[in-house]
DNA sequence: CTGTATCCTGCCGGATACTG
DNA sequence: CAGTATCCGGCAGGATACAG
């Protein structure tokens, strides 16, 4: 156990893995990776924003800042008119980014036993 | 683009998701998936509360519920008094506590890299 | 287009008390 | 011990308006 140790109440670790895990954070994080790997040119706000179905403004532009300041996403703005900015992942962002859609993709790929153990969850206990 | 797919709004498996990573889903599978490592025996309620730090009676109690209904957590309770109840991984909870636990320790075991990242973020935006 | 600023509401989740 | 039940405050986060 370190000082970031995920376990303790109050290390810097816990809020990083609060912004990647987090409501928002994940799906913008893979949308960013996916069109990486796709070799599409980098995510502008309002593209990001389609993609994270049903992120509102106000919350994307909270993840990006939080994403950005852990070193994870990497923005860059155009000084034109209209204003042009656009996203990518860092290094680190990537490494992050593939964990997180090995373990999206595991619960994807899974659902099924998911869906089966809820439905004999809900019978058991509705039975009591 | 399946049923399944996270990005779409409506989709059993955001859900699940929300409880692997969820604020306190996460740890507790953690938790229970480095008991199992450890070889030690299943985690008792109260072992399990005091892994997971900070976390209240009641949200570790909706959690393992949760947990449970997707058929990640087995939970045993003998009927003996006082009452003994203990808790572990399925084979599913399993393989999804071993890719985030991948993620936790990649997050982990790069803060260096984060926390300069955010002395770099908060110097730069403090100067605008 | 790319965002902030503001307001407002629901619900997450902590504290406490209680039960089998 | 292993939880539920209840209350309640704070804040995550949506809607809207606005700014550069």
């Amino acid at each position: 156990m370190d000082a970031f140790d995920v376990f303790s109440r109050q290390c810097p670790s816990r809020t990083t893995l609060e912004h990647v895990t987090g409501r928002w954070g994940g799906l913008t994080l893979t949308a960013l990776y996916e069109s990486h790997e796709n070799h599409e040119s980098r995510l502008r706000f309002n593209e990001l924003r389609r993609r994270v179905d049903g992120v509102s403004e106000k919350m994307l532009s909270q993840t990006l800042h939080a994403l950005e300041r852990d070193g994870l996403v990497l923005r860059e703005a155009r000084p034109v008119n209209p204003p042009w900015v656009d996203y990518e992942l860092t290094p680190l962002g990537r490494d992050v980014a593939e964990r997180l859609l090995g373990l999206i993709q595991l619960v994807e790929g899974r659902m099924s036993e998911v869906i089966s153990a809820r439905e004999r969850y809900d019978t058991t206990r509705g039975a009591l």
